[in-house]
DNA sequence: CGCGATATTGATATAGATCAACTAATGTGG
DNA sequence: CCACATTAGTTGATCTATATCAATATCGCG
């Protein structure tokens, strides 16, 4: 079941079971690709939309001296650049963080599918606009958080995400990424996560060992992160604190 | 014509004759909102849909202690909260700036819509995803740029919007909007906005006086906001420097 | 074992915040 | 029409969070 993860534990967004036929049959075979290599360049058409079945995927923007910030982390279960549907071409690169595997549509085939059914047109749409959404969580980060509530806050919407994938319990997970992914994704730099992942880890608030992660006081962290997940449509229960 | 500037001088689409008229049928009448009213609130279900006639409108996130972040600035042809529709209630407060007109839509008869016009629907989709590109870049934005780069990205993204719905030359504009207002956008202070604003005029390459701005030297503030209008998605021909 | 990538720590520099005073413009009620 | 209040913008002085630069430590791995 490739699309399994995808819209999982989004409140009222199911897909009925002709729906979820339609696009498994739509979708390629797995595919595997490495890490950290482009997946998609931005400015270039794309034919095909990429679900993302195992690993994680970033979304990039570039700045002049090759500086990059971090817009989107895609964990499995995302259609990663279905935006790419509407929009034919994308303004940023699409990256392999890890090791993936992925299935692809092609548009055309998307085309036909939006014609037939509009319902799960409609949640197409939205999982972009659940995008759309943290997009505008992270401009909130950027903006208005200091560099503790920043970490904190980009802690606690993975531990979410992944706890709706089944990746996590909501409080412990595994997250591959260097401290250098996680400063492109904070606007901070290598150093600054260091100090202060320590001083989050020092205050009781995370654990970090690695890769692994802990959330250990999550209603002190969702206060220093100022967060609230209403912005990820989660079901009930999963985003109480 | 309600609709004459949805999607005005977006590259290759255009909605076709059926598609316009279902929407100029499904519209409202223009109804005038006065200035600095939130016109939907967070977390409220809404049941309607508000195409932008004239005037600005903003979109806010907020944090605990009342500062403002403003994720999204809507113009003239915006269909300012159309990602209510997918999502059902929106994650963040919608503000009237100056007063507006605006008309409005059901949320029902735009499935009645969408269930009958699925190429207006990926055109509606579309727009919506234009917000989602420029939530992006303003995620670069904040992350990656100092305050003159904030600043003038800022102000070259609105002269290229503005110009798309003939409201500038793409040089000169009226943007009624206080140092407080770009403060909350760019992520920065009034004060600071003050001082960096005047620094934008010494170097040439913007002049503002009161609402009116302009863009002096258009090459040097692109290259100050390392400013790509690619994500705007807009008419080759709009989109040169 | 040794090498490249990652993380940590320290010293210093700086962009922007904060606090406060002042000015200019706009509006309001008597 | 004036006195006064309100809002927006400007300027200055100081403070602080984060960047920058540089050195060292640690880890995974061929």
């Amino acid at each position: 079941m490739k699309t399994e993860n995808f819209l999982r534990r989004r409140r009222g967004r199911q897909l009925d079971e002709v729906e979820r036929l339609a696009i498994e049959a739509a979708l390629s075979e797995p595919r595997r690709l490495a890490a950290r290599q482009t997946h998609v360049h931005r400015g270039v058409t794309v034919r095909e939309s990429t679900l993302l079945l195992d690993g994680l995927m970033g979304r990039y923007m570039i700045d002049r001296e090759g500086n990059r910030q971090l817009v989107a982390l895609h964990l499995p279960g995302d259609f990663v650049d279905l935006h790419a549907f509407p929009l034919q071409h994308l303004d940023h690169d699409v990256v392999t963080l890890t090791e993936v595997s992925i299935a692809t549509v092609e548009h055309s085939v998307l085309t036909s599918l939006t014609d037939a059914l509009p319902h799960l047109t409609r949640m197409l749409w939205f999982s972009t606009l659940l995008d759309a959404a943290m997009h505008r969580e992270w401009i909130f980060r950027l903006g208005r958080l200091d560099a503790a509530g920043r970490l904190a806050h980009f802690l606690c919407e993975t531990a979410l995400r992944l706890n709706a994938i089944d990746r996590s319990d909501g409080l412990r997970f595994e997250l591959p990424l260097t401290q250098r992914d996680i400063a492109e994704a904070c606007g901070l730099t290598n150093v600054h996560v260091s100090r202060v992942m320590r001083t989050l880890r020092t205050a009781g608030l995370f654990e970090v060992d690695g890769p692994r992660v802990t959330v250990l006081d999550r209603p002190a962290a969702w206060r220093v992160a100022q967060f609230n997940p209403q912005y990820l449509y989660l079901d009930d229960g999963d985003a109480t604190p």
